[in-house]
DNA sequence: TTGTAAGCGTTATCAG
DNA sequence: CTGATAACGCTTACAA
């Protein structure tokens, strides 16, 4: 079993432990009854001839794949890469592998990649995308490809999904600091085409501003911290305070470290909420206050979830997240 | 093409277009000679029936899966996910799909999932692993499974590699301080079981400073900021200076969040530089110094050169990516 | 307990 | 240009 060579198959093995393929086949599932001689026989030569099983003809065969496709905008995301690692200590528990799917945050590129989760026979997706939406998730199902949809709320025969509870909190948060702060401005950072998340959270904190009849500001920043880093060292020139809400950490901290590198104080100037926040949070100085929901574990939950759904046994299709709020050096409170 | 049904096979396709399988056959794959208006009528019913090809049996029939295995120790290093999306890019414009093997810094997983590499018929791999040695890259040539490994040098028919200049650069770096601070002792900061990078690295260092004579400090962290902050808290409460070489940013991170909290100061009487560093090394303050490459770029290459090794059109079999040193504030020169 | 043979959904090689 | 038909490597009744 050195050298480059075809791959060897279970007919060979067959031959050559004078047995039927059938009989292999029972050896190498470990299932039907076979005599402990002929097991014992098959897989030396098994091991003699190096063989392994194809999983595509395995797969083609019993129309199982034991692959999860997961599609996701990108795997650049501290967050993402977080629930990715929980997908994958489930697939490994539970025996799955793993095909990834990268829609790069266009439309187009989440068509194509569902066309190949399709086409690619997987035994169930794992979808965090805000570029899919109900209809692709249908049409997955109708592919029957059961589906666990991450911050979508939809449920379906073979479709799951877990949310997240952002806005209670945001709204609660927003409304407490307009009491405590009464002139302290809040600014919500509203990033172009940023997914349902931030929508919701937007509307959320747009209502309560208007509940609470409270002067509120939208500012468009790009999601890269260099260029949000650039607009606030410009828009601290002007503006010397304010009560920052940002999409994700990274953003947070373009606003902490402007801010600071202007020479106004955090937080008693500045003050600054992540709603999506990683163990970054944690390392800038000073540290950033913010919402928390551990993506590990939702992979996790998405996994099993999806497991459960291919078996016919989820009973609740809707799970969901609430993050927390941690309270770091970037707020009073 | 609504509701749950079986997929619908190329058979199916056929009877509805009253042609026999092989014409089918031809228009999805778009090659052979066919009829203008049978070619429509086909595509029309594929239209029609909603019908999408088995990528499993294309496969079993081709012997090619047009899928890469990607090793990796875990998706959570933010480096990692990096290189992956460098992968993803390329993968997307060449056609190619992504499975995703993760065997979580253990011998043991490393060998279970060299395993499914090789039962799920990849059209080759790209391992960033350093649980996986020359033995097992054999062992997947050996089952016609082109590779690209990434930080171990090595070549055959079968595999090429990508490697990292780093030991040469840091050698200049700590000659240079030595000279320049004859009293600031350099500490490099060993993690165990780290990876072939991180000894290189050490011997490195190590080197240098035996041949200028000059006393160093190995010192033993985890690969963990939260314990690393910690240990250095308590370090910085007897020792007040140092030079630190650090595995990635997130240690020197903490190495220099620890430093300034016990009131020193950086760079003046605590230094560090990282051997790999990332976007984080400019969110923190002060910034972090480090050597750098582009791990972006690293994935693009390995996948483009895997691509050629498949063609067996690769010729340059060993690539190198330079390290380059990024100057930034936590460290005097 | 073991073997035979018919699938699984394609591609590819021939003839026609 | 099109259609039979034999692979591809395996599983799984059904028979023996």
């Amino acid at each position: 079993m050195d050298n480059l060579k075809d791959r060897v198959t279970i007919y060979e093995v067959a031959k050559a432990s004078g047995v039927s393929l059938a009989t292999v086949s029972r050896v190498i599932n470990h299932q039907g009854n076979v005599t402990e001689a002929t097991r014992k026989r098959v897989e030396d030569t098994i091991k003699r001839l190096g063989y392994k099983p194809s999983g595509l003809a395995q797969a083609l065969a019993t129309n199982r794949s034991t692959t999860i496709g997961v599609i996701i905008p990108s795997a650049n995301y501290v967050y993402i890469s977080n629930m990715l690692n929980g997908i994958t200590e489930v697939a490994k528990e539970k025996g799955y592998n793993l095909s990834l799917f990268v829609t790069s945050h266009s439309k187009e590129d989440a068509n194509a990649m569902l066309e190949k989760v399709i086409t690619s026979h997987v035994d169930g997706a794992i979808i965090f995308d805000d570029e899919l939406d109900e209809e692709d998730i249908k049409k997955l199902n109708s592919y029957s490809v059961p589906s666990i949809v991450i911050n979508n709320k939809l449920e379906s025969e073979k479709a799951g999904c877990i949310i997240f509870g952002y806005e209670h909190l945001l709204r609660d948060l927003v409304e407490k600091h307009i009491q405590d702060e009464p002139d302290k401005r809040p600014v919500f950072l509203h990033v172009h085409n940023c997914g349902r998340l931030l929508e919701r959270t937007e509307k959320a904190f747009i209502r309560v501003c208007n509940e609470c009849q409270r002067e509120y500001r939208i500012f468009n920043v790009d999601d890269s911290y260099n260029r949000t880093y650039a607009d606030f060292i410009e828009y601290f020139k002007e503006h010397k305070k304010g009560y920052f809400i940002c999409y994700r950490d990274s953003i947070a901290a373009a606003v902490v470290n402007a801010a600071t590198d202007s020479g106004l104080r955090v937080p008693e100037d500045v003050e600054t909420v992540s709603l999506i926040t990683t163990k970054y949070a944690n390392i800038t100085r000073p540290t950033l206050t913010g919402l928390h929901i551990d993506m590990q574990e939702v992979g996790k939950r998405a996994m099993y979830m999806l497991i459960d759904l291919a078996k016919g046994r989820l009973s609740t299709k809707i799970y969901k997240f609430e993050s927390t709020y941690v309270k770091r050096d970037s707020t009073k409170e």
